[in-house]
DNA sequence: ATTTGTGGTTGACGCAGATCATTTTAGACC
DNA sequence: GGTCTAAAATGATCTGCGTCAACCACAAAT
């Protein structure tokens, strides 16, 4: 396998990635994004449950998904986990920590993943220089608190199918942009995930698959998922 | 009345508002506090109701509470409202609208307010030359999503007690930190407006007030809340 | 002074989803 | 092959909160 297709390849420069049209480098020209290139870290990759951060380790970075998946978790004074988001390729995760010294989540890998780390001084410092990185940064954070604003409703407002089917077509939708079937689609994350996310108990969740799949809206087989109605799982989810 | 104690005066600067050390200017030196002045733009106070901006409307500036009371909220395509925050005075709000070219939210005043507005573009233009500005504004950004994120916990994993009883000590804290009592307030929002923010029926909210006040926890009356055993009710809110 | 409207409280009842328990399935490892 | 463990599915039962309905307090309108 060659370096361009290695799925985890560290060596790949913003430029090369696939990703480029998703992430940070998105509003950039070719000579700002080379700017950005220098300041990205490539580590080797996360094996599964591996901890890219925890909560309570110093915060000086944020983090792009290159290849696998991530979850991002809050863990309260009682030890009770909330998920807070999963990350795909082309997604940035961890700006939660910037308003405090320390950061008050963790994020976990939830299979083998590669991960670009951007030490966030060095990108306050690039941001003023490169005016349109400000302001992507900007609204990648915005675009943060709008989507927890629409778990916030989701949980607040929706059933326990209205927020499965959420998920999935939010998944679906997200594949899709990474030119990946959003018909199928392997959920990298275990069903106690999922339900942790949406505020529901395991078994809700596994029912709600089931019945799912009784009314032919989609195939379930383990973590493989086949969305046979996405017109009517878009009707449920009330998208 | 004179204007520094007119609690809705326009025409007062950064430099001179009681709330410079919560809002802004926090971060600034005098000099820099200027330059945030004079892109800060103050109008007449919104009345009870008056709407600060509307979902739809075009994003050009956030917005900072001087005095009274706002909320936000999200309006999806079924017309279900969705209360995802209320702010009081030295606290930012409509953040949510940078990731996109409208607001997706709208905010309202909930009582007579006297509300800052700062536009956008011109923050970010400041923000590249004012290091400490930026650094403060990624800060609020921050902070807003993770109190989104304690939000979406409360709402998953916290029974209706838990959740009332956590708004209330939030309150409680927030009018503190402005030299206010945290013992008796009055609560600017409607028992509709706090169940639909926790995920509540407003009989629920209100249930739990009288079991709250049964249980000498605290005395409602109407709006005016008496906080009798702080130490009880933040047990109850587990913070 | 009476009516009308709005926001809040309280009670009776039912249900969606939690909880508890059991079974099935699929790897992982020797 | 067999044994262990963890994830997932399914069934039975329970319960917190929603739903529906009645009622109260108070303010605004006539």
């Amino acid at each position: 396998m060659d370096k361009q297709h290695c799925p985890h390849n560290q060596a790949m420069s913003c430029g090369d990635c696939r990703m480029k049209t998703l992430c940070l480098p998105l509003a950039l020209e070719a000579e700002e994004v080379d700017k950005l290139d220098d300041i990205v870290q490539r580590g080797r990759p996360y094996q599964k449950d591996d901890y890219i951060y925890r909560s309570g380790d110093e915060f000086h970075s944020i983090y792009a998904v290159r290849s696998g998946a991530v979850k991002a978790f809050t863990v309260n004074d009682q030890g009770v986990e909330q998920v807070t988001g999963f990350y795909l390729p082309g997604e940035v995760f961890g700006m939660d920590g910037i308003a405090h010294t320390h950061h008050i989540s963790s994020a976990l890998a939830l299979e083998t993943s590669a991960v670009c780390e951007i030490p966030f001084h060095r990108l306050e410092e690039l941001s003023t220089v490169l005016p349109s990185l400000q302001r992507h940064f900007f609204k990648l954070m915005s675009q943060e608190i709008t989507n927890d604003q629409h778990l916030l409703t989701l949980l607040s407002k929706n059933s326990a199918e209205e927020r499965v089917a959420t998920l999935l077509i939010s998944i679906s939708a997200r594949n899709a942009m990474r030119n990946l079937s959003g018909i199928r689609f392997r959920l990298p994350m275990s069903r106690a995930d999922i339900g942790n996310y949406l505020g529901l108990t395991v078994e809700t969740v596994s029912r709600v698959l089931s019945r799912f799949q009784k009314q032919q809206l989609l195939n379930v087989d383990k973590k493989e998922i086949e969305m046979l109605d996405l017109d009517g799982l878009q009707e449920l989810a009330n998208i």
